[in-house]
DNA sequence: TTACTATATTCCTTGACAGGAATATTCCTC
DNA sequence: GAGGAATATTCCTGTCAAGGAATATAGTAA
């Protein structure tokens, strides 16, 4: 489990952006508005997002467009798995876990 | 979302004291032996993570075993549910979501 | 109470990071 | 190429958190 993630998602604008961007893709102009944050330090931000692989960018004539790559997130929640049997008590919950695990193989 | 727990689980020294109480409860001295850190650096750990509400604490004779809370990650789950359908593309996805609100709710 | 073990707290220093301001760069249109 | 819009980068400063060292506290046993 590589910790950046966590670290990239434990500041509060950052979370934003990630939540924003969960919605649909968008320029850095709209994130910079739509949150009242500098456009420098969206930009800031969004190198950080990129750095720990959460967002991809992709040009789009004179604007860069942000999304969400899915892996970390597909990562987070494998970490989590480990985590499950803490509340999912109930014995069908082992269903459960293996349906994920035969997910996560095929 | 509080984002606390993800600045509590971003730092290295903590993730890995996480990950041995998922094991099992342990001590704080157990803690400090298994990972190499100060007895007092794991003890500042241990508050940064209880004020998470990542563990809970019970004194037992001299010592006192500290052990996750399953809230927190429940917390993570439930935040991650809006997250899945970025990778879950198939259709019979749709199932497990709803499967996973009906849980949430019952 | 005294001695001992286990754990928590305080103080200090250092490094990392976020925001502000200014500037550089990239790309489109003309 | 020139001008302008969108975005990235650099420099600076203040804040905060982590580790080291020392010390305080709590709980146990005699």
């Amino acid at each position: 489990m590589n910790l950046v993630i966590f670290s990239a998602l434990a500041e509060p604008s950052r979370f934003q952006i990630v939540e924003l961007l969960r919605v649909r893709p968008r320029p850095v102009g709209e994130l910079s508005e739509t949150l009242h944050i500098r456009q420098p330090q969206v930009s800031k931000h969004l190198k950080v997002l990129a750095d720990a692989g959460i967002v991809e960018m992709r040009p789009h004539a004179n604007q860069r467009i942000y999304e969400l790559s899915p892996k970390k997130f597909q990562e987070i929640d494998t970490w989590l798995n480990n985590y499950r049997k803490l509340w999912e008590e109930r014995f069908d919950a082992l269903d459960k876990v293996l349906e994920r695990e035969k997910k996560k193989a095929g």
